[in-house]
DNA sequence: CGTGAATGATACTTTATCGTATCATTTCAT
DNA sequence: ATGAAATGATACGATAAAGTATCATTCACG
């Protein structure tokens, strides 16, 4: 049952660091069943938990990541797969957006920064296929894209979309934006 | 000196805190050149400092939403204006993004809740008039657009885009998305 | 069964930070 | 210039949470 439980505290980790990215330790425990001990025996400490449940959010991203790009042929379409995919392991990462003392960790920190730059290169390469606009900074395509992605995982989080809606969303508000066109769209 | 004393105190606190979530008292008195009895002089324990701050960074916000709204002629215009104004004032309330614990505080909730509610409104309105497309889910539209302001507001924050720059690509991004589409653009 | 590993419960120490109190010093208004 | 108000520095107590240690119990597995 060893996996079981430690796979059980960073689910409850996730959650109870959703809920106040501050929850002690106790809280964590008694949101996973588990004995507070049980909880050092398996991370060590409070910043090793958070560190493991990190690793494992980059861990995953980077798996679907690889996945959605590996189905592509186009940089465009990767692009639109690679949003897809990680608005729907949102809720591995959601607790991220709170947690800021995790960017102290350097592992943690060149993982985001990596994984930021990747989505830079992809949003690159679909502006070298024409699919992007290149009137507007490229840092901007990104950062926009990135808050795009953290409003749909929350929408679904909150139960205001459903997953596939809001992957669907995602990428059409990319496309063409939210303004009525009167076009058919992509 | 008073005043200046006080206001130098929540400055500090906005950028300790948009720095470090948890940053203590005697850091963002540090930060404010000030003692830390000054502080609980001032705002009495930690939690009245944050939410001293929250509150004038709503108040901000309404004042500026408030001033956008009386020079619109349309919902559209309006709403437009709006996100600009949000997007000038961004410095003012970053720091609430990482500020879990002050929800819990009824004030700021609901001051929050009002605020997303009054960009729901607008956006319904806008709706009507025509100019937001009427496919996608409310909800949506209001996150997304809360998404881009929250980006753009980082953006700035980071030095990656000056402000007015990113309060043009938040609008023109809403109004025309992401894509390539080789039309001239509202 | 029975043995060893994993767990729960609990008590304890340590540490960081809040909040209060005090007093000397500075600043400001008149 | 002078008195009141604001501030800085410092010490102190209180508390909450982290982390450690221990022991009894439970659970998987041979």
């Amino acid at each position: 049952m060893a996996l079981a439980t430690r796979e059980r505290i960073l689910e409850a980790a996730g959650t109870a660091l959703l809920r106040n990215p501050n929850a002690t330790v106790d809280q964590i425990a008694t949101e996973a069943r588990v004995g507070r001990a049980t909880v050092f025996r398996h991370f060590g400490s409070r910043a090793g938990l958070l560190r493991a449940l990190a690793l494992r959010a980059i861990a995953e991203t980077d798996r679907v990541t690889r996945q959605a790009m590996a189905h592509a042929c186009t940089a465009t379409d990767a692009l639109r797969l690679v949003t897809r995919a990680v608005v729907g392991a949102g809720e591995l990462f959601r607790f991220l957006g709170s947690a800021a003392e995790l960017y102290d960790e350097p592992e943690i920190a060149e993982a985001y920064r990596r994984q930021i730059s990747e989505l830079a290169d992809l949003v690159g390469a679909a502006r070298r296929e024409g699919s992007i606009r290149s009137d507007v900074p490229t840092a901007w395509v990104v950062a926009s894209v990135d808050g795009l992605i953290w409003a749909a995982c929350r929408a679904v989080g909150d139960g205001e979309l459903g997953v596939v809606q809001a992957q669907d969303l995602v990428w059409d508000t990319i496309a063409n934006g939210l303004s009525n066109r009167m076009e058919e769209r992509v």
